[in-house]
DNA sequence: ATCCAAATAT
DNA sequence: CATATTTGGA
């Protein structure tokens, strides 16, 4: 259960976010949440926003099966109480309202107030319609009747505006991280002063008495992790390496060999949680690897590894469409001894016309066209039968921000 | 004994 | 710098 908390603030969402992700009751030595418990699509929260009432159910009967937690409401003023109360994952809405609401206007608010994804789902396939919705920000502009095949694989959608935010947050200047390593910083002084210095001032203060009458050994708590992680993050998880990592994080007493320590064991984490997923971008790894619905950044223990783990429901039959539909819903796909996290990208098998359907593709664009004035011409994102070839470099490629997690 | 993080050796 | 091996604590 979650609770209001206001809501329509995004530098509070964010802080909502931290909040989750990193633990840091300062006081209270908590766990951080696995990523599992935040990134569970079983529950996710969905608020789905339609003036029609048949429209609602059909999506809520939809959503429901795949074990989203749906809110309904058919007016946006509603809408915008019920978000500011409630912690929602994501909005689905259509754009159109009764009379005199303008669901842009609607749309606009929620992408600036709360940063959540929205999706739109209308009955107006108007080219300019679809524009306008997607240049003011919706994730994707979806047809009606939406198909199941597409709601099912709409929590991606979260999942990448989550991912986006952890990298937001990893990529602020690290100093700003104020921790207390205790271990770190009584293991330091023991050395310099090895005497009794007890006595004289800086009284070393606080917890040192927690678990630290140990060794000379560092402890990598997670404050420290996490500053290791932004340093990687900051660096590339290619070009992190020892030295510069040691810099960027900036810690006194800390050295080298700790730090290369670690970054073997983070880097055999990632391996080994890669492990399960295929090798090979084939059409029959693509069935293994939807089927066993490997799809998520997870977080994995309390150290905060970003892997990827099965989070949705096992299907028994599954079609290449299937898997086409779920990378086109922006997969994390294997890619020689990498992953790919692609963005989603919309349903291309709709109703649509072909041009269209470019549009439709256009859902995902770059996000350097959000701001300015835009002008943005819906050929530039066409995509062809061409790019449905899967080429995980295509698809990262659409994603300036993709990023390749090294497999070794 | 077993497992794992961290240190140390190559 | 990467990787393999050892250490030492739960």
């Amino acid at each position: 259960m979650d609770n209001p908390n206001s809501n329509l603030d995004p530098v509070s969402h964010v802080d909502t976010f931290d909040e989750l992700m990193i633990s840091s009751s300062k006081n209270s030595p908590m766990k951080p949440l696995s990523m599992e418990d935040i990134f569970n699509p079983h529950g996710l929260k969905v608020l789905v926003v339609d003036n029609n009432g048949t429209s609602l159910l059909y999506l809520t009967r939809i959503l429901t099966i795949y074990h989203y937690q749906v809110t309904t409401c058919s007016l946006p003023n509603e809408a915008l109480e019920l978000i500011k109360e409630n912690k929602f994952d994501m909005v689905i809405t259509e754009v159109h309202f009764s009379p005199d609401i303008d669901g842009i206007e609607f749309l606009e608010i929620i992408i600036r107030e709360t940063g959540l994804p929205v999706i739109i789902v209308s009955a107006d396939e108007r080219i300019d319609t679809i524009r306008e919705c997607i240049v003011k920000g919706a994730c994707t502009y979806i047809p009606k009747p939406a198909k199941k095949e597409v709601i099912q694989f709409l929590w991606q959608h979260v999942a990448r505006a989550r991912k986006e935010m952890l990298r937001k947050k990893l990529m602020y200047p690290i100093d700003q991280l104020e921790i207390n390593e205790p271990s770190l910083i009584s293991f330091v002084e023991d050395k310099e002063f090895s005497g009794s210095s007890s006595s004289d001032g800086a009284p070393l203060e606080d917890e040192q008495n927690k678990e630290q009458p140990k060794k000379n050994r560092i402890a990598w708590t997670p404050e420290l992790h996490e500053k290791f992680v932004r340093a990687v993050t900051i660096l590339g998880i290619q070009n992190a390496v020892p030295k510069k990592l040691l810099e960027l994080m900036n810690v006194p007493g800390l050295r080298r060999e700790s730090v290369a320590s670690h970054l073997q064991k983070y880097r055999l984490n990632l391996r080994k949680l890669s492990k399960n997923m295929p090798q090979r971008f084939t059409e029959q790894s693509f069935k293994t690897l939807v089927s066993s619905n490997a799809c998520s950044p997870v977080f994995e223990d309390n150290n905060s590894f970003i892997s990827t783990q099965p989070i949705t429901e096992t299907q028994e039959h599954f079609t290449v469409q299937d898997s086409i539909n779920q990378v086109s819903s922006g997969a994390y796909v294997p890619y020689n001894d990498s992953f790919i996290s692609t963005p989603p990208i919309t349903e291309m098998h709709h109703p649509f016309t072909v041009q269209d359907s470019s549009i439709q593709a256009g859902a995902y664009r770059p996000e350097f066209e959000q701001d300015n004035g835009p002008v943005i011409d819906p050929n530039d994102f066409l995509i062809t039968d061409e790019s449905l070839q899967l080429d995980p470099i295509m698809l990262a490629s659409y994603d300036p921000k993709s990023q390749i997690i090294p497999f070794n």
